[in-house]
RNA sequence: GGCGCAUUCGUCUAGCGGCCUAGGACAUCGCCCUCUCAAGGCGAAGAUCGCGGGUUCGAAUCCCGCAUGCGCCA
């Protein structure tokens, strides 16, 4: 249909943080742009001024950044078919809009929306639906009539009154429309301003878009650009149109009352990038029967238009939570001890920079890897590493089958033989802890439990051992103290 | 209400007329490993391919209706 070089474009409103689902339509344009050698354009549509928010255009530029998303035209970085926010191209709408009118292919309409609303009302009841043309068939003397008594009109395209019109889309294929069941849609705004139809098919055709991916809320709309383009005269892209998230159940839309919805959500709660990008990439997309895990040069070598699905796709925080836990096995030491810093920082009221001077930081990394699903695990999984006051619940300390004194007595004696160890290391630790059950009477898991708890304040947390060698021998020491004191006024009770 | 789109295990999906007694993944359950929790290994359960008609020697795969869900407009 075109061999010119690819052009795609990510076309945002910026009315709220970027949800998953506006992230999903970039990655696509994205990988597709990139799996095509072509070029990912950034278009701000920001021409419902009632609905503008700059904070919102702050978070589609950090979070696409966070994702990896680079636009290669756009806000920021320019390029030769700018601008790129639409509320600077607004000359260029009139102008075109003007043009159709003068061309016979548009018309002003001076109806007041009181007579639209009178309309629409009527309509409603009845099975016609749209716009009436009355404008349409204006003479002369009525339109300057209304220009006399100041009325600023606004310019609608006249659909044809018959005939059909066929468009087709890569992933849903050929669709045919009655243009007897299009109205004559406003192009231009009194105010000036161009609806979302006028700009986004002067854009797209001005910039040499070659392929529109976008949500298939739209598939409703194309007839309507497709006419546009007839009307101008221009080719028409190359259409794909990309299935709805559902909620997690795959009934209704995915929403806010799912679970977080926005890109900078995810960020907040420790997932990582690469796997949001994988995962996302995933939902409505896919390339054989096994494969699950790409990474980021795979999707690009992978990526095109004949793998994405039709049909809605829900969106399962499960699989999503697995797959972060996957990507961060694979982080190297240094790596996920880094993007552990401001987690734990924001968990433990510290400074970054404390967080990040501890030696702990990574002396933990191979105790949590694999207990980690998101980033923000770490601050329930280790904060007793990094802060000095543990506390719990005494309860905790006494192990299954045992009493208060029993646990005492095992606190008491781990102090003794752990003051004394030659070497607090792995191997000696648990050698000399293992003997000590046994001579005490007790498993070896009881006794493990009720030194884990002295000494993280948790029934779950890492391995003993591990987490015993690198708190060190003082601390270990003066935890399994605090731990008998605070066992000490139970014992009482029990007695 | 009109127009449009979709329909394979709970979920994401493979499947493009015979390889399907429908494959994989997440979640679930069991076993193993094991100091807790994970991770890992092994295994189980889970889909009459929305329903009804065709076409064909043969259909999840092609065609037609219906149902349900969703979207857009109103």
């Amino acid at each position: 249909m075109s061999d010119r070089p690819v052009r795609v474009r990510f076309a945002p409103s910026p009315t709220g943080y970027l949800h998953v689902g506006g992230a999903r339509t970039a990655l696509y344009n994205w990988l597709f742009a990139r799996h095509h050698g072509g070029t990912f354009i950034l278009r701000i549509e920001d021409t419902d001024r009632t609905r503008y928010n700059a904070e919102a255009l702050e978070d589609l530029f950090e979070s696409l950044r966070w994702l990896g998303l680079d636009w290669d035209e756009g806000p920021l970085v320019g390029g030769d078919y700018g601008p790129y926010a639409q509320s600077e191209r607004l000359e260029i709408y009139q102008h075109y809009a003007r043009q159709l009118v003068k061309e016979g292919y548009a018309y002003y309409c001076y109806c007041s929306p009181e007579r639209l609303a009178r309309i629409r009302k009527e309509h409603a009841r009845g099975q016609q639906t749209g716009y009436d043309r009355h404008c349409r068939y204006l003479t002369a003397k009525q339109r300057a009539d209304y220009e006399a008594q100041g009325i600023v009109p606004v310019v609608r395209l006249k659909v044809p009154l018959e005939g059909q019109t066929t468009f087709h889309d890569v992933i849903r294929g050929t669709t045919t429309v009655d243009n007897a069941t299009l109205d004559d849609l406003v192009l231009l705004k009194s105010d000036g301003f161009p609806t979302y139809h006028l700009a986004n098919v002067v854009d797209d055709h001005l910039m040499e878009i070659t392929h529109i991916m976008r949500g298939d809320e739209w598939l409703p709309s194309v007839p309507r650009h497709v006419l546009l383009y007839q009307a101008f005269g221009w080719e028409i892209p190359i259409y794909a149109h990309l299935p709805v998230i559902l909620s997690p159940t795959g009934k209704g839309k995915l929403s806010k009352r799912h679970g977080g919805v926005e890109v900078r959500y995810f960020r907040e709660q420790g997932y990582l990038p690469e796997a949001m990008i994988n995962f996302l990439a995933r939902v409505g997309w896919s390339y054989d029967d096994k494969t699950e895990i790409f990474t980021r040069e795979e999707l690009i070598a992978h990526f095109d238009l004949d793998g994405v699905n039709k049909s809605p796709a829900a969106f399962s925080y499960d699989k999503l939570a697995w797959m972060n836990g996957v990507y961060i096995r694979q982080l190297a030491d240094d790596d996920l001890a880094e993007r552990l810093v401001p987690f734990l920082a924001r968990g433990l009221g510290l400074e970054e920079e404390a967080v990040r001077r501890r030696e702990e930081l990574r002396a933990i990394i191979p105790l949590v890897r694999e207990r980690l699903k998101t980033l923000t695990d770490i601050v329930d999984l280790a904060d007793f590493f990094f802060t000095e006051e543990i506390t719990y619940e005494p309860e905790l300390l006494i192990a299954k089958k045992t009493t208060a004194a029993d646990c005492a007595l095992a606190l008491e004696r781990s102090l003794a033989l752990l003051r004394e160890l030659p070497e607090f290391s792995e191997e000696t630790l648990e050698t000399a802890l293992r003997s000590l059950a046994d001579e005490l009477g007790l498993k070896a898991g009881q006794l493990f439990g009720v030194i884990r708890v002295a000494v993280t304040g948790k029934r779950v947390a890492p391995p003993l051992f591990g987490t015993l060698r690198i708190l060190g021998r003082e601390r270990v020491l003066s935890r399994l103290a605090k731990a008998r004191e605070v066992l000490r006024p139970v014992v009482g009770e029990q007695n």
